[in-house]
RNA sequence: GCCACCUUAGCUCAGCGGUAGAGCUACAGUUUUGUAAACUGUGGGCCGUCGGUUCAAAUCCGACAGGUGGCUCCA
């Protein structure tokens, strides 16, 4: 290979190191059988049905087997072939997963095509797999590569059908890149937030309650910090929070459908002998208390919002960390509007979702319009309508979107925002639904202007989404070196020594009584420690008081997120701008 | 729920058939410190739980619980 030769195309690497893969477990295990081995997001995978479980040490001999066939620089040839054939073949080879592939293939009028390795010196056959490509043109252009991990997952992701291994892999042009990829991954793992939550003294988990998030102080100021912004917004748009029972009889899901649909997920109890559940989520609160008193055209939009904690029986294996829990508070409300005040209000939402993620927090984010499922309550006029209007709200708040069609609520459409981890797994965070069917559920009414009774639209609606999840991004976010309002200590007094324990003391108070959340370190430790200590804890202001300070009545701070220190006064400290809270 | 792996001190981890280890933390003393680790000493463990194999189990096997990575799910 000449250095000038123009780039491979990454994903036909990708993919052509996923054939390689293959090919080296099929000599490993001559009667494995392959399912699918696509390229993914910096690598691929391929998914096996093998004569036994794969275990992590299989993974070096399966790279050195592949190595090998890199350095044969096999040539990739394409055949194409017809559909029968093609089955014939794959039959006699007892590729039967390929055989059912090629089978949905058949009517599809797309070419069957397949991908031959062939020595380069003798044109002997090593391998061929059934394949849209497409490849390098041989394997000795594949870059640098490395098996990550071995998975479990379903013959096309069906939890019915039988159960494959797949193994992941990773690949890139060159070892720098690959090396520079490793040590990311290295990075991310730093700033998991569970990683965090336990060294910052944020949160833990405990055995005795599975998926249910132990809030330490440190981290309950976090949360409670993000319900003082909330709060103070709701109050500037005019939100009405209510308080709302966390136990109900199953009558109320019965009428909302939940009971049906939902069972599994819930937490059932017994209330007087009757069955009963902890709520999994607060719509049907919030259509209760609308029903509580009656409704004018001119009450409405009528924004309900509750942080009602939810329970949801999610199965052992789903839970992780923060991101997935059992026991959760959303940001959640259901706003209840006229037809005609829909798109509007839709758009409030999207403008409220959009200060929070670009102008508070500054994430990027990706957002998904999700229409009609298969399985849908209401007419196919009303979900056209509210599709229609999620779509031009969006388009009016610019924001670029992409759709998944067939992936809405059963009762309405939804535009989410999603918000990628540490690990680059999204994660759903704000939701906009529109809900045509439990208003009819519930038989909801107001009295329109012209004395008629009408039935309300609602929306259902939660910004931050659950605030386990999104603190547990937010975290990650900030890797933990959180902006000051949001930051547990926000700042910490380091006397030099001692002897200026007093001095030390006095601008604590003053900082305490002028609202900081702030600390003196009177520990017996050198500055040195005590400043290792501060940073550890990721505290954003540093104030080292000494003789200098004492004598000059003064503060030496020190900015976290800068390393600089600059000498101030007490009141020019409390004047920064980054002490300013968003509400 | 499914597949694989993991679980040793408060935290991070070593030990992998022969009487339980380190660093940090905690506590006590010395030191009085100027911007990322002062020094000395002392604590601290049913080696996740239960069962099995063995003369002997943290170490091997099994079950269970919890966790992690995937899959499925995620109103």
């Amino acid at each position: 290979m000449s250095k000038v030769e123009k780039k491979v195309d990454i994903d036909a690497m990708r993919h052509s190191c996923s054939h390689v893969l293959a090919q080296a477990v099929l000599r490993m295990f001559p009667e494995a059988k392959l399912a699918i081995g696509p390229t993914i997001e910096n690598g691929f995978y391929y998914d096996f049905d093998l004569p036994r479980t794969l275990i992590p040490e299989d993974l070096p001999l399966i790279e050195k087997e592949m190595k090998n066939i890199v350095k044969q620089n096999q040539k990739f040839i394409r055949k194409e072939e017809p559909a029968d054939k093609a089955i014939e073949f794959l039959k006699a080879v007892g590729q039967n997963y390929k055989v059912e592939l090629v089978e949905g293939l058949k009517d599809s009028g797309e070419a069957i095509s397949f991908y031959e390795n062939i020595m380069p010196n003798d044109g002997k056959a090593m391998f061929v797999d059934l394949c849209r490509g497409p490849h390098v043109d041989q394997t000795g252009q594949i870059g640098a590569f490395k098996l990550m991990k071995i998975a479990g997952a379903y013959w096309k992701g069906d939890e019915k059908n039988p159960m494959l291994q797949r193994i992941y892999g990773t690949c890139f042009e060159t070892r720098e890149e690959l090396d520079e990829y490793l040590k990311q991954l290295e990075e991310a793992k730093k700033r998991d937030h569970r990683r965090l939550g336990t060294a910052l003294g944020l949160f833990q988990f405990h055995d005795i309650s599975p998926g249910s998030v132990f809030f330490l102080p440190k981290g309950t100021i976090i949360f409670n910090e993000l319900l003082k912004f909330l709060r103070s917004e709701y109050r500037k748009r005019d939100y009405k929070e209510v308080i709302t029972p966390l136990i109900y009889n199953k009558a109320l899901w019965e009428q909302s459908g939940h009971w049906e649909h939902y069972k599994d997920n819930m937490f059932l109890l017994n209330m007087d002998d009757i069955e009963a559940s902890l709520k999994p989520m607060n719509c049907p609160s919030h259509m209760l208390i609308y029903k509580m008193e009656t409704h004018s055209y001119r009450d409405l939009p009528l924004r309900i919002a509750d942080f009602a904690m939810l329970h949801r029986n999610e199965v052992r294996g789903a839970l992780g960390g923060m991101t997935r829990v059992r026991k959760f508070c959303q940001d959640d409300s259901h706003i209840f509007v006229a037809e005609e005040q829909l798109e509007q209000e839709i758009l409030n939402c999207i403008d409220f979702a959009k200060f929070i993620y670009e102008e508070i927090f500054d994430f990027t984010y990706e957002v998904c319009l999700s229409t009609k499922p298969e399985k849908s309550m209401g007419s196919d006029e009303q979900w056209a309508s509210a599709e229609l209007a999620l779509e031009k709200a969006l388009e009016k708040a610019k924001i670029p979107f992409t759709v998944n069609a067939g992936d809405g609520a059963f009762y309405g459409p939804k535009i989410d925002f999603r918000i990628k981890d540490s690990l680059k797994r999204e994660w759903q965070c704000a939701t906009v639904q529109v809900d045509f069917q439990m208003p009819l559920r519930f038989e909801l009414e107001f009295e329109g202007s012209d004395g008629k009774p009408h039935t309300p639209v609602v929306v259902h609606r939660a910004l931050l989404g659950s605030l386990e999840r999104f603190m547990a991004i937010l975290i990650e976010h900030y890797a933990g070196a959180f902006p000051v309002w949001l930051a547990p200590v926000q700042a910490l007094v380091l006397p030099v020594s001692e002897k200026f324990n007093d001095y030390a003391n006095e601008v604590n108070k003053t900082l305490f009584d002028s609202g900081l959340r702030c600390e003196v370190d009177s520990s017996n430790e050198t500055l040195g420690k005590k400043i290792r200590n501060a940073e550890m804890s990721k505290v954003p202001y540093m104030i080292v008081v000494g003789e200098k300070e004492v004598a000059d009545k003064n503060l030496t701070v020190r900015d976290y997120a800068t390393k600089k220190q600059e000498v101030m006064g007490l009141e020019e400290f409390l004047e920064l701008e980054t002490l300013k809270k968003p509400y």
